[in-house]
DNA sequence: GTCTATACCGAGATAGAC
DNA sequence: GTCTATCTCGGTATAGAC
């Protein structure tokens, strides 16, 4: 299991994205209602949001990097990268909110702005979105340590900034996400190596880190430290509490299993 | 999150048992192939096979009870309420292995040797069928303390007990339940405060069990405590790894996300 | 690459015979 | 209470126009 990062974006790219919203939401809704009306008339309307949304988003990508930088073609090729980043997203947002099982194709799609025929062409199969999803996501926390056991710095453990980010992780959408690809991994065998795979790194990362920081409090330079067993031990309960608090916590709103608490127990784990 | 218990079964019952799968098995086989071929043959002999079932059933709870400490018409309330017994059971199984969303009502019913009729006549819908099995589920756990912090007795952390439960458990092909309990609260509004509750009376068993526990360590009598914040914290992060060591075990196979590993760190946390 | 249209299937739920 | 048959809907995936 990992853990969601909050969305950062720029102004642009929260336009981008605001508009694809309304698209996406439009798209659904004469899907279901206006089409059998008046279908011309909302397929025209979508379309042109549709065209919008892409333009939006072409220029979001030219202000964003400085201009010459970058080849045409390269270009060329991000801009068709491009929208299967948004249909990760979406599927990531969809995912999170519904189940793997309960997210159709079509709600996916939507959600990005575009149609299922769209996504076909992108992806063979439901599943392989859910694996590009995984990869991408489980992958990041790999690169990034912070993601990975927030709050811990060369400096020590920052309960702070622990404590913000597991409040901030209770209320992201994208929560649900890592659960999602354990009980899928869980149930299914074709996914279950790779995802354990997946895993089983991001758990060394954090064993790791928990190595260091124990070696520091000691009086060690940290640097080059290999996790002992009691170290990984460690590591174990603070992920596990890390998950479990923010979920718990999101259901129950008990201050018994909420981020404070997890804050605070993690801090002990850390410090014994 | 709670967690399941390893299933104990009398012979008798065991055999009911795979009587009944087979019965299951081939209303599935028989509804998807031969059905088209020889129909009357497929389900005379369905038939046959239920009726079987549900005769050794009842044999098996005359054996079970000391015959006439009962009276007639419990005995009959009794043989009514095993058909929904017998349902909630194979629910369970069901939507463990596959997910509340990827279990069909049909998969169900044919787990239990019914047929989706029969289910919807003991309940009014799907989602009925997900909060009965919450409540019997999550229920027992409030009953029996030792279901809800295993190992944990009068005398202290029994820790081989504590590994022997983390093990079998891993093993549990209803080790997802209490994930899908978790996630069906967080995704639907009207179950969410029901579950809410069960999950926040499971935890205080559980604090209340850690805190009798480190009182007794301290030389208190241990009778009557209340819980503190830190043993309201300990339990937290023991139920946490309960529930994480065992998923992450089953996916990953990990020497450092293990029963054993989870023994060893609930051991320190609990003698902290 | 993206869209529309559709094939095909299985889902949840209901009706009515027994 | 249980079964069979059926309704209606929505699912994944594909075909073919543009």
């Amino acid at each position: 299991m990992s853990r969601p990062e909050p969305d950062s974006q720029d102004s642009l790219g929260a336009a981008t994205r605001a508009l694809a919203d309304a698209t996406a939401a439009l798209t659904r809704m004469l899907g279901k209602q206006v089409h059998d009306v008046v279908p011309e008339v909302g397929e025209a309307l979508a379309a042109s949001l549709r065209e919008a949304s892409r333009g939006l988003a072409d220029a979001s990508d030219n202000v964003a990097k400085r201009a010459g930088s970058v080849r045409a073609d390269e270009r060329r090729r991000e801009r068709v990268d491009r929208t299967r980043a948004d249909l990760l997203d979406a599927a990531a947002r969809v995912i999170a909110a519904k189940g793997y099982e309960g997210a159709s194709v079509g709600d996916i799609a939507a959600e990005a702005g575009y149609t299922k025929g769209a996504l076909y062409a992108h992806f063979p199969s439901k599943s392989a979105v859910m694996m590009a999803l995984a990869r991408e996501r489980l992958g990041i926390a790999l690169e990034d340590p912070a993601l990975d056991l927030p709050g811990v710095t060369d400096d020590g453990l920052d309960v702070e900034e622990l404590t913000a980010w597991l409040t901030a992780a209770q209320d992201d959408p994208k929560l649900l996400l890592s659960l999602e690809f354990l009980t899928y991994g869980l149930r299914n065998p074709d996914a279950a190596g790779e995802l354990a795979d997946l895993h089983v790194r991001s758990f060394e990362v954090a064993a790791a880190q928990v190595a260091r920081l124990r070696a520091r409090q000691r009086g060690a330079t940290g640097a080059d430290v290999v996790p002992t067993q009691d170290d990984r031990d460690t590591a174990l309960a603070v992920v596990s509490v890390l998950n479990v608090a923010t979920l718990e916590g999101r259901l129950t709103g008990s201050p018994d299993m909420s981020p404070a608490a997890g804050a605070r127990i993690i801090e002990r784990l850390l410090a014994g």
